[in-house]
RNA sequence: CGCGGGAUGGAGCAGUCUGGUAGCUCGUCGGGCUCAUAACCCGAAGGCCGUUGGUUCAAAUCCAGCUCCCGCAA
């Protein structure tokens, strides 16, 4: 396994523990990474976490603006795998075929279910009880390549975002490390995907942030999880927007939507369709995150309003 | 020079337009009530109002520069 040459590719964090599982295990030639980009309102030149990694232990990066386009430099290495995860650009056909054992991507979700950019924030909006890794070849549809290896991780009610990205990050890792020796002996498994339960997790867009209270207790309950911590969802109160960090919720009859109905020492009580959504930690317009009883602290007449 | 919000006792806010004694809700400390309490009552401490300069008899408040925090957009 030492002397097997690996061109890896990935972007966010979640795939540095994947990186550094091969680096200890294999020969990790080249990373490739996406370009890095201006962040944040002073436009600082930020690199990607994982080329922060490969830098640390002394890799070759590269970071092509088009992989479609631009990827000679990577058949050059002549790699004998490529190994991806969460890179975040479609790998044409030509990469696909050059590498003797092909190319293995970790993807974040039991496939044929939940392909796509944003598997983690899906699996718990769209209310997943089980979620997980596949490790998959790859082909050039998006995460439509046939399963080597799963693992289940159970969904839990107080999960979120952040402690599903901690606990398949490194289910990721680990399960890629130990799949790989039977890539290399070509002893794995190899099972086409049933194109029928198919379903998709594209990146959450800028509408989908934002609560509909004429929704059930339990799916704005899952949309907050699975927007925490990161992008956040967000209601709108006297024309401003908050963010909603943190809640929960007790099922009643409810007879309106989006109504402050409740207000107590340490949460906010908004009707939904069938009960009412308490806000105990929130980020309001232009402030820092904090709970429901500080932001209190500063508020009058908050009872009754109309939140949009 | 991308757009916008913010900085006021330990926390969250009001006050700024219309300059003139530092205010509210909490927290903290002391006391009281209570079988008891995160509840209630009484009292106290704690702020050069982000920073530098300007205008003025007088600046949290008006003007200019700077720093830091936050959201959007990328």
């Amino acid at each position: 396994m030492k002397d097997l040459k690996v061109v890896f590719m990935g972007t966010p964090d979640f795939a540095i523990g994947v990186l550094e599982n091969l680096i200890k295990n294999a020969n990790v030639s080249l990373v490739v990474t996406q370009p890095d980009k201006l962040v944040g309102r002073k436009q600082i030149l930020q690199a990607t976490p994982i080329k922060r990694v490969a830098l640390e232990n002394g890799i070759k990066v590269f970071q092509p603006e088009k992989i479609r386009q631009d990827y000679e430099e990577i058949i050059a290495e002549k790699p004998d795998i490529i190994i991806t995860c969460a890179y975040g650009q479609i790998i044409p056909k030509a990469l696909l075929d050059a590498p003797p054992l092909g190319c293995i991507n970790v993807h974040a979700s039991l496939l044929p279910k939940l392909r796509g950019g944003a598997p983690l924030h899906h699996a718990l909006i769209d209310g997943y009880k089980k979620t997980g890794i596949t490790i998959m070849y790859m082909d050039e549809a998006m995460d439509s390549g046939d399963i080597i290896a799963q693992e289940e991780y159970t969904i839990k009610d107080s999960d979120n975002v952040g402690i599903l990205h901690d606990e398949l990050a490194k289910m990721g890792a680990d399960l890629l490390i130990k799949t790989l020796p039977s890539i290399v002996n070509k002893t794995n498994k190899r099972i086409k995907q049933n194109e029928d339960e198919a379903t998709y997790a594209y990146n959450i867009k800028r509408e989908e942030e934002h609560i509909d209270f004429h929704r059930t207790c339990q799916e704005i309950y899952n949309q907050v999880r699975g927007l925490n911590p990161w992008p956040l969802a967000n209601i709108i109160i006297d024309d401003k927007e908050m963010k909603v960090i943190e809640c929960f919720y007790t099922l009643k009859k409810s007879s309106s939507c989006g109504k402050i109905v409740e207000v107590s020492k340490d949460k906010i009580g908004i009707s939904a369709q069938d009960g009412v959504v308490y806000l105990t930690k929130i980020k309001p317009f232009g402030k820092k995150a904090m709970s429901a009883s500080e932001y209190l602290n500063g508020q009058k007449d908050l009872i009754n309003k109309e939140v949009k």
